[in-house]
DNA sequence: CGGCATTATTTCGTATACGAAAGGACATCA
DNA sequence: TGATGTCCTTTCGTATACGAAATAATGCCG
């Protein structure tokens, strides 16, 4: 009998829910999340690409990435700004804030992943990473 | 240089993305969720099992669980029943509505499963879903 | 030029997640 | 037996998720 334990659902909810884990422990005292952390990475590969193009990038729902945006905007790690040549658009830009702590937060990232792929081997991991894209695609 | 497309938080929780959306449109019409959904199969392995040893196996929180179980009650679902000997445990019982349509919402599941893994062959389903247990461990 | 479909973003309602605190019930030990 | 500590569950605050509706701005067509 198929159990919950041999649903992919399941099994991909509980490994997400332990690397998000992970990663959000590393970001904590940047007082980041997961997500809003990626929405920097995002930026960083291209800064001021609208919020459309972060959640088409990311694959998240605007609706979720207003509230994102909202948030490291407090605290002061982006800039929102309305494009001038078509009002619709929201810009978002990296501050000095976030630029200069580009490269630890990489290596918080770097560290979360390692921890989370400790038990697989080189082979592995890169397996692992391709079937996971072949799942998404 | 290491971009959050190799992140494997991202990878996982956009193929998490994936596989939810899957069967979360599969049980739309039943009125569940996937959590909903795998909080019955929990308790199809084992009925009258408490609030807390569903949130051990399903490994998830209690705070969660315990609006999931009133949800799950509200519709019908299941029965919340204080156990009488350890008055703190909540025992929780599946409905005749919920036996009765387990062996559909089975169906769904792996109809679900077979459309998320569509792409893999079946030696790398069973390779993705031991490196996702891995990962867990 | 004006009406209208299209596009970008936000807001709303509902459902996970999870840390932390609160509350009730049990167990143990002096 | 009574104080204390532990266990189980719920509640609270915050942060994703996502469908759907609302809002605002643009573009196009007659």
């Amino acid at each position: 009998m198929e159990t919950y334990q041999d649903c992919i659902v399941f099994l991909l909810a509980k490994a997400y829910q332990k690397a998000h884990g992970s990663l959000k422990k590393r970001l904590h005292s940047y007082g980041l999340t997961p997500i809003q952390f990626l929405t920097l990475a995002a930026l960083e590969q291209q800064d001021g690409i609208s919020a459309g193009e972060i959640g088409r990038r990311l694959v998240l729902d605007n609706a979720t990435l207003s509230g994102v945006l909202d948030r490291l905007a407090d605290r002061g790690w982006i800039e929102k700004q309305t494009d001038l040549n078509d009002k619709r658009l929201l810009r978002v830009y990296l501050t000095d804030k976030a630029k200069s702590l580009q490269e630890e937060l990489g290596e918080e990232r770097d560290q979360a992943n390692a921890e989370i792929l400790h038990s697989l081997s080189v082979e592995e991991k890169v397996l692992l990473k391709r079937l996971l894209r072949d799942v998404q695609a």
